[in-house]
DNA sequence: GCACCTATATAACAATGTGGAATGTCAGCC
DNA sequence: GGCTGACATTCCACATTGTTATATAGGTGC
């Protein structure tokens, strides 16, 4: 039994091991968290929660308040996380819409493909400044999840760069 | 009808513009260049295949020489490419299980730590010195193509880096 | 108390992605 | 002339992910 475990339900544990949450806050600490490079939809999250619970990794609460049900780490969970955590960790995936069009660039007309890039630009300078804005804060109270924030900075600016280096977007600076 | 077409099927036609190919081909191409940041399996791309064909978009052709179908992409499918290519792009997907293990690394034996960090680094090093062998002939034959290996260049380099920087790796160098 | 917004959970479905088995063809080699 | 391995397609079963709609309860403002 046992089919080895998602990442998906493997970051859940991961969030439960440090304190009982509910399926909402799990997706909300997502979307703070670690949903820059593993993103999931709410109805996932409840989805790997019954998995989990089925499994007996974790258990799923009584309804309190506005139907909330607050799920709890079983000692088989954590179990289980730390040997998931431990593993070798798989290859990533990058699936970014931005390099197909680049791939394809002659096929795009000048000035759309210019248009295009400096609105991608902008929303990856808004992303870079919030990372910073975020990493004092971050660094002070958790130093690991800053770590993978330092990895989207990183991100972020070999991204700005590359797209200043594009032949397209020398013209007018 | 036409619902609107998918990145890997558009990422299909778009090859098929350039010329006819084979099933076989096309998974041979993407694994040689898009494959990197748009990557598909090979069923994928005959299922593929056959909801374009069923569109209208090309056609794929009498079987040849070792059961192999050439695929043509027809006036309509040029058309819907380019509607396609010239779209606002989406945002990108970064699935990064390192980033993961980064997350939750207090729960990660610290030699064992070091030693994944290690062999991801190689794996980074290998890829990116892969990429800068490619980058003189893809630039002299395919500018466009080579800009998105410069992408690739640029995040191999942000991931070493970062890599280099993170605490546990720092000691002995 | 009513109207309305937010929090919370669930189900059903559609799309996407992975991986392998089964099958057939051709080319080169010994 | 038979073996072997690369080429090529199809089918299938499954896991994963995303979308959308729905139901209900709690709080908030008035």
């Amino acid at each position: 039994m046992s089919t080895p475990l998602n990442a998906t339900a493997a970051s859940i544990l991961g969030l439960l091991t440090l304190k009982p949450m509910s399926g909402w806050d799990l997706y909300s600490t997502f979307e703070e968290t670690i949903g820059q490079f593993w993103s999931v939809s709410r109805s996932q999250v409840y989805r790997e929660l019954r998995t989990l619970a089925a499994a007996g990794l974790i258990e799923i609460g009584a309804t309190g308040a506005r139907e909330r049900r607050l799920c709890t780490i079983e000692p088989a969970g954590r179990r289980v996380f730390s040997e998931w955590i431990a593993r070798e960790p798989g290859s990533e995936l990058i699936r970014f819409p931005l390099l197909l069009t680049t791939f394809f660039a002659d096929a795009v007309p000048p000035e759309r493909l210019r248009a295009m890039f400096v609105a991608q630009r902008r929303m990856h300078a808004e992303q870079l400044a919030n990372y910073e804005r975020q990493l004092p804060d971050v660094r002070a109270h958790a130093p690991y999840p800053a770590l993978t924030l330092e990895f989207g900075i990183g991100y972020e600016r070999a991204v700005l760069a590359w797209i200043d280096g594009l032949p397209w977007m020398k013209k007018a600076l």
